[in-house]
DNA sequence: TGGATTCACATTGTGCACAATTAAATTGCT
DNA sequence: AGCAATTTAATTGTGCACAATGTGAATCCA
């Protein structure tokens, strides 16, 4: 049970307090989510689609691909089942048939106004000062960036 | 494309940065571990099953699911590959028929030897400064315990 | 002691992630 | 014009996560 490499102890690894914190927080949402029968991968899908709004060009795949750096792999089946829910339309763009363009339906729309109440009551729920999780985020952020624009060295 | 809502913005939320990090940080394990022929979620049970050491009684599933938490769900077909690979044996305890011991084999402790080298190399190609992973860590870490210890309320 | 409860793990089913491949359409080049 | 290269999604296959349920074993306890 004496841990002999530091280097390898569960505790002192940051990649676990990452995996462990994300999976918690996910956890968190689950049931504020499953109100909108929705899972997480699929409100961000959401957020990025309501953000996108409904005044220009309708988003690509490859649009919430890049925003949320997912591949067509995952967001394939995950668009079909929230097309299936009414959600949203995919249609292939007529002037190019590679792409296709997401459309949020009337329901797709009125799913927001439920959604606004969530990121409100997860932070409630968390007893956390809003302070310590705005920096928290920032570093958070700053840190993916600096990984995005890294290559992936040895 | 204006974002009318900003509690629903996506670059609002923590949980995004959060997730968005995690895998960003996973995929750069991925190409190190590749090379031990791990997974990210078998390297971290096999963090915990080399730091439970050989000498006590052998780790059981829910010791690591514990530790990790993961259920049985997730662990008993990851550990069955870990098996099939030779890193460890799966037997039920004699006295108590209900607990599954894992004992890990000599492969499996070698593989330690290579793993060693994992922490350095990934925290080499990151170019950040050490001290700011170890404050994150444990801000991590904090919030962790504080999401564990407390109610999921509304 | 016997019956209900709890415990530890396994199984089943759904939904991500991601690598690798495929396919169709567009663009670039000469 | 015509062919290669690129772009955009979809498909296939593997491996997590996790809810729900099942199964057998141990424990509680009246």
């Amino acid at each position: 049970m004496v841990q002999q490499d530091p280097a390898l102890a569960l505790d002192n690894q940051i990649c676990f307090a990452l995996y462990a914190l994300n999976r918690a927080v996910t956890a968190r949402y689950r049931p504020l989510l499953a109100e909108l029968e929705l899972t997480y991968p699929q409100y961000l899908v959401m957020l990025v689609l309501w953000e996108h709004g409904g005044d220009g060009e309708p988003a690509r795949v490859s649009d919430v691909g890049a925003r949320l750096r997912l591949d067509s792999g995952t967001l394939t089946p995950l668009l079909k089942r929230l097309q299936a829910r009414g959600l949203l339309t995919r249609q292939r763009q007529a002037n190019d048939e590679r792409v296709v363009r997401l459309v949020l339906t009337e329901a797709g729309w009125q799913l927001r106004t439920l959604a606004r109440q969530v990121p409100g009551r997860l932070i409630c729920g968390l007893d956390v000062e809003p302070q310590r999780l705005i920096a928290l985020k920032q570093e958070l952020r700053s840190l993916l960036v600096t990984l995005e624009n890294s290559e992936p060295s040895a």
